[in-house]
DNA sequence: GCGTGTTGTTTGAATGTTCAATCAATCGCC
DNA sequence: GGCGATTGATTGAACATTCAAACAACACGC
């Protein structure tokens, strides 16, 4: 494995775990057994770390989220709360101390380089792209004149809400309730496209 | 003006800013023209002012959030609405930089001290008790199934992952989305309730 | 009115630590 | 022998916090 790699890898455990300011570049080394030296010839910066992170969340979606999280799914709504509960289970492994990595460092990250904001926002976009694409396959189930853009970011709203109180309250319940209130507005989408006005 | 008030109001603002962590003493004294003697004799560390801004929130939530959000509004559904579109104002007023002073502090501390957390907690709570609060007086409106804690912490739901999505993409359309899909829940609802099943 | 003790507040330089970043020297491979 | 990669001690700035000293306000006895 790659200077790089190691680096990216355990910058995505810590700013994951700690927070972006709050990870040293000691913290980075003493986890990735390097040098002060090898990491400034690989990132520039620390904030050079923080894009790489950024960039393998951005690539790696497929393949470390939903692939993972969708495993055995193939209804397409079903794969919008699968993913949901895929995140439910993260908060469970956690003691409830989840925190979307994306989500906590576009909060925490107060006046971000241009650079970052893309990348956040690029996670973003393709976190709620992979949900349209699940209502689009959803067809005629959702009524014709549905925002399926929109609905798509209210999922990602709907998540990062629910994480942002489970964690707060350290009570997954509160999870729970953000996704049912979601499965309701699904509910009654759903009735709405079968009984048209 | 007292020290502490001072403070209490130098570090509101500093910490909706910058954040807690990137809010160094040193901005609060040149703020407050203040000597760090002085600080130190009112909160004994960093994270006791941090407390204090968050006793600040929890106890002015009506004056200092819900009474202007609410002026001339009477109808409890309209006031729900008209809470987030004050949020919409603070959003665009700052260029999209806004964040919820709450919610940016409860996903950038990682590991919050109990009295801390307990806080951020109390300061959720009163939030979602006053669009609770809300529910309750729209009555009949809403179908006598509704679980009006949990379509109350939905709300928050809505809320906090709207401004998440606006401040990152820097587009407060973002957010209008989200206010957009919670509408299109509510009037689910209100039908539902005048058709009952 | 006047000294004296008391209590609470303010001053701001100093402390020790942590931090991101640097760089001259060295290594190891082609 | 040349060159990218690695070493790790070092730098200087930023940080939260401390503290002895100074100050202000008031109370008490005389």
């Amino acid at each position: 494995m790659s200077a790089r790699e190691k680096i990216v890898l355990a910058a995505m455990e810590l700013f994951w775990l700690k927070g972006y300011n709050s990870t040293s570049i000691a913290d980075l080394l003493s986890r990735t057994q390097l040098n002060s030296g090898s990491l400034y010839h690989v990132f520039p910066s620390k904030q050079d770390v923080l894009i790489g992170v950024l960039e393998a969340y951005r690539d790696g979606i497929h393949q470390q989220l939903l692939a993972p999280a969708w495993a055995g799914v193939d209804d397409p709504i079903a794969k919008i709360f699968a993913l949901l509960s895929h995140y439910r289970m993260l908060i469970v492994e956690t003691d409830c101390a989840y925190g979307c990595p994306v989500g906590s460092l576009a909060l925490e990250l107060h006046e971000p380089d241009p650079k970052v904001r893309e990348l956040l926002a690029a996670n973003f976009e393709n976190w709620t792209a992979a949900i349209e694409q699940c209502l689009s396959d959803a067809g005629k189930r959702l009524p014709p004149e549905t925002d399926r853009r929109a609905l798509a970011q209210f999922v990602l709203t709907a998540m990062e809400g629910g994480v942002m109180q489970a964690r707060t309250h350290r009570d997954v319940s509160y999870f729970d309730r953000a996704v049912t209130q979601l499965r309701a507005h699904f509910d009654l989408l759903e009735n709405a496209a079968k009984v048209p006005a």
